[in-house]
DNA sequence: CCAAAAGTGTTTGCTCTACACCCATGG
DNA sequence: CCATGGGTGTAGAGCAAACACTTTTGG
C-alpha cells in the first residue's frame, strides 16, 4: 500500500437504492424524478451522498427515510458501480442496496428537503432511468430471484401476519412462474420459518390460517434450495 | 437525489484484494507487510488507492499488478467496507475483490514503487491483520466457498491443463472435505465444463488424462449445484 | 345450496450416495 | 512382477414433482 496519501482527488460517493415492493399481484420499484441535470425530468432511483460520519448502511438507510418516509425496510448491499463516466459531472462512485418493503407502507412523495416526486413502478413498465441506473435494477432483480430461491427474503415483502395462499402468491410473482399448492406448502412448513397464529383471515370463500414469520429461524438455509 | 453538490468532504476510496492461490496442497492469501502507521510493522490485504479516471476493476487488477507483479487473475467484487472509524487516519471506504491466482505464479516481493514485502500464508495461520482486514479474508472465504459450489470458479486455482485428481483435490481443499472418485468425475465430466486434451500427465503410477477448462463453458450454473 | 378459496397424501421418477476392483505405466 | 496412482458401474435410498378431491365459510 505504500504511501497512505489524502493529497489525493477523490470520488464522490453516493448510495442508491432499488426499492421493491408489492403491488396489485406486481413487482415495483421505488424510482424519484430528478430536478436537476443532468437527466432533469428523468426517473433514477433513490439516493445520495453518504456523509463523513455515517456507516454505508446507516446512509442507505438515512437516505431511505428522507426521500420516501419509510424507517424499516431490509436493505443488503448489492454492487458498487464506479466506472468513469458513469456521471457526466466526474466521478462518483455508489454502493447499491436492494431493500424489500412490505406492501402498503405508506410513501411520503416529496417530503424532506432532499426529496423529489417518488412514485412506484411495475417492473417490465419502467421509464428509462438516469445513469447506469438501469443496469442497477436488473442486477437487483436477478438477485432477489435467487436470493429467493436459498433464503427466507420472501417474508420481507409481507404484513406480520400472512396466509399460504399470499405467500406462495408472492414466490410466484417474484419467480415469474406458477407452483404447486400442495408441494409450496409442504416445503415452507418443513423448512420451519413460519408458525401459525391463532388467528384466521376472513374474507371470501373458507378463512385462511394465519402465519408468522419465525423471527429466530436462520436467515441463510444450508442445505439444499427451499423454494420451489 | 436534489442539489447534486460536490461541495461535501469525501471519504478517500480504496481497493483491496484478497488473493488466494493452492500452495502444498493448502489454500493460501497473499498479505504485505505495511510500512507506515497505522498498522506499520503489521500484514494487511494488498490494495490501494483509486485513481480518477480507472474503473474499480481497473484499480484492483492495477494495485495486483504493482504489487505482486501478477498482471492474470480470476477477479471479482467482494464487498464495500465503509465503517467510520476503520482506519484511523480518517473516512476510507474500500471496494474489497477477491482474485484467484494459478498456483506457481511468481511473485514479485517488492517490485514496485508502492510494493512493500508481499507473502503467502496457509488459511489456519494468517497473522493478525491491519485495519478490519481479518473481516475480509473470512468472508472472502466463505463466499469463495459458496461459489465453488455452484461455479465452475475452481478451475481458474489450476494451470491450463489439470488431471481430474488435480481438480478433486482443489474441491477437497477448499471445501475441506473428502469426496468420493466416482461421483465427483461422473458430475464434472456432466457438467461439460471441461474437456480432454490428446496429453497425458506422467508420473508415478498409471499417466492421466489431461483436461482444460472449456472457454465457451457456462460460468453460472443453473441448475442444482454442481459439487460437492 | 352454490360459489369461492383453503386445506390435505400418495405415487412415481429421478438424483444422490455409497461402494471395490481392474488398468497402465515405471522401476 | 510389484508399487503407484488412474480409471470405471451399479444398486438402494431419499428427495422432488405430478396430481384431484374434500372442507369451510358467506351469500
Amino acid at each position: 500500500m505504500g504511501k497512505f496519501s489524502y493529497d489525493y482527488p477523490r470520488p464522490a460517493l453516493t448510495v442508491d437504492m432499488v426499492v421493491f415492493t408489492l403491488r396489485e399481484d406486481r413487482l415495483n420499484v421505488l424510482l424519484v424524478e430528478r430536478r436537476d441535470e443532468p437527466f432533469a425530468g428523468m426517473w433514477a432511483l433513490p439516493g445520495g451522498f453518504v456523509q463523513m460520519e455515517e456507516s454505508l448502511e446507516e446512509a442507505a438507510h438515512r437516505e431511505l427515510a428522507e426521500e420516501t418516509g419509510v424507517s424499516k425496510a431490509y436493505l443488503e448491499q448489492l454492487y458498487t458501480y464506479g466506472n468513469p463516466g458513469r456521471d457526466p459531472r466526474g466521478r462518483v462512485i455508489t454502493v447499491a442496496y436492494f431493500a424489500l418493503i412490505q406492501p402498503d407502507t405508506i410513501i411520503r412523495r416529496g417530503g424532506g428537503d432532499d426529496a423529489a416526486l417518488a412514485r412506484w413502478f411495475p417492473l417490465g413498465k419502467l421509464p428509462p432511468l438516469a445513469f447506469d441506473h438501469t443496469d442497477i435494477v436488473t442486477y437487483a432483480l436477478c438477485r432477489l430471484r435467487y436470493k429467493l430461491e436459498y433464503t427466507a427474503v420472501g417474508f420481507e415483502l409481507l404484513p406480520d401476519q400472512f396466509t399460504l395462499t399470499e405467500i406462495q402468491s408472492i414466490y410466484e410473482i417474484i419467480l415469474g412462474e406458477r407452483l404447486d399448492k400442495r408441494n409450496f406448502r409442504r416445503r415452507i412448513l418443513e423448512a420451519n420459518v413460519i408458525e401459525p397464529t391463532a388467528e384466521l383471515r376472513i374474507s371470501e370463500g373458507r378463512p385462511a390460517r394465519l402465519y408468522r414469520y419465525r423471527p429466530d429461524a436462520v436467515a441463510e438455509v444450508k442445505a439444499r434450495r427451499l423454494f420451489p
